[in-house]
DNA sequence: ACCTATCATCCAACAGATTGGACGATGGGG
DNA sequence: CCCCATCGTCCAATCTGTTGGATGATAGGT
């Protein structure tokens, strides 16, 4: 097998003259590059160059192969430009995955604004409420909304903003009837309840400022979906009182669709973390979306 | 600086789809083809592969990176293959140099065959009388005719055909004077002397089959030269006798304008030597060149 | 759900390449 | 014409990169 280094080093020999001069260019002992020389004229079985003390030419076969040579270091050189270039500003394609509410509610401002702040960026965004496995689908980034901490794994994470669900009830629904004033008037009402594995349906409130316990509130839902969006609906609707992530009636909240209720309490604790394959290597595209992210989604899920 | 040897790693990492099958497939440890992507990765300060135990994928810059390199690796090929190409059949441009009178007489109905018999193969032949570096000027083969041994030198030496130095005379000039019988009888004649640094105006002449010591004839020249052509052309009008190497005469004495002189005598030995600038990396176009000089030459320069 | 086969990485012993100084050769300058 | 500067090669001491086995992790088979 030849040494494709030795393309090199051949080609920087007949570029500068000759050995001692290539030497100095590449800060090489010029015993190696006589040696490198010598190895690559053995492998290919030809006499590249004819050296004397003074005088220095290629031989015929030496010249075909230094312009081969020439060219393929050239080709070396653009596929590292290509690198280097993608290291010295956001560039190329960034693979984002997050769950479909995720998406759609906390990051599609955000990733438009993102779009228009990095022409020189694309975005591939996935959205499934699938596990999707992160490196082997070469994703660079996942947006994950958890109230648990993540289970720790080899992948890298960082959290992006606090996301607490709160309670909604519809504008008319609440016009209509009482509106609960305490943790304890909600049993009045109907509840509508976002269903996830291993979760009771029971709302743990806790007051917003003060460091009051939690109360736990039992329901009888009328009723269970794990589709947000189904909920929210349901909710506006008037059907009952509903606990969701903030973010995701953002828009409702400012139409007047829906209103806060109880709105010093907090239906519990989530938080938008991103996730990264690796830590080392980060592109200057990636990177720019991580900290767009950690600065503009704190805002875009604010209440 | 790069390891250029570890695009190619690479890129067969890529090709088999892991590190294990281009292990099994480059006959090398995983470990090392780890390292050398872990060290391309680091050189660039970018994640190339993105590799979990069972799936794997590359990067964004990890698949630019990708098609450069297999551009950049069959460019490679191709140097490679130029050069087994010249190593598999005589081909391309053999740089041939002699002096003048050597290219004139001895050589030139040889290399018109050769370059017959080998299509493929080119030849650039320099004629000159001035002294040539041979590697500084890049030529593959140099055509030397001597007397005395060669000075060794870095050169390899291939002896090619004997070239005796005959004695003639013009037709004319010896059928109106007696043709000499003894080499004391062209003590009479005039005589024509072919002018070589340190050498005496005499002649040295040996019977050619028999074991008798040689004649010195002491000479009077009326015409001292360097040109052989010239002196040639003097014996033709019938000015003297000459003594030069035979195949310098070839053509004047089957058209019977010369004749030969004491035709049982040689007025020296010399030696037609070709010059190599190395011995090992010989291309076949050059060997087929020197096994054509070394079998036609002495065909071509016999009396 | 456990176990096994497979995969990439890590680590210390080793081998091969790199290194710099000495040598012989060559050509230009005084 | 001789000497000196420069060039490429050679050689042994050193050092980096390779090697193969051990480790940890993962996905699929049972």
């Amino acid at each position: 097998m030849l040494d494709l280094n030795d393309f090199f080093y051949f080609v920087q020999v007949v570029d500068r003259g000759g050995f001692t001069a290539a030497s100095r260019m590449l800060r090489l002992p010029k015993s190696t590059l006589s040696h490198r020389v010598r190895q690559l004229e053995a492998g290919l079985g030809v006499r590249l160059l004819n050296r004397t003390s003074r005088r220095f030419g290629m031989t015929d076969a030496g010249g075909e192969f230094y312009r081969h040579a020439a060219e393929m270091l050239q080709q070396a050189e653009q596929a590292e430009a290509s690198i280097r270039h993608r290291l010295s500003e956001p560039v190329g394609t960034v693979r984002l995955t997050s769950a479909v509410a995720t998406m759609q509610f906390a990051l599609r401002g955000v990733v438009a604004d993102f779009l228009i702040r990095h022409p020189k960026v694309n975005v591939v965004a996935h959205a499934t409420d699938q596990s999707v496995d992160i490196i082997g689908e070469n994703y660079d980034v996942a947006v994950r909304a958890h109230s648990d901490p993540l289970p720790s794994s080899t992948l890298v994470q960082r959290t992006l903003a606090p996301a607490p669900w709160l309670l909604f009830g519809g504008a008319a629904y609440l016009d209509a009837n009482d509106t609960p004033r305490t943790p304890e008037e909600l049993r009045r009402h109907p509840s509508l309840f976002m269903m996830r594995t291993g979760v009771s349906p029971t709302w743990r409130l806790r007051h917003s400022n003060e460091r009051k316990g939690e109360v736990v509130v039992p329901l009888m839902p009328r009723l269970m979906s794990d589709d947000m969006v189904g909920l929210k609906q349901a909710a506006i609707a008037g059907l009952g009182i509903v606990a969701l992530p903030g973010y995701v009636c953002r828009e409702e909240l400012r139409s007047g669709a829906l209103r806060r209720v109880l709105p010093t309490w907090l239906a519990g604790a989530s938080t938008l973390t991103a996730m990264l394959p690796y830590r080392q290597g980060l592109l200057p595209s990636v990177r720019a979306f991580i900290e767009h992210l950690a600065v503009q989604l704190p805002q875009a899920v604010a209440m």
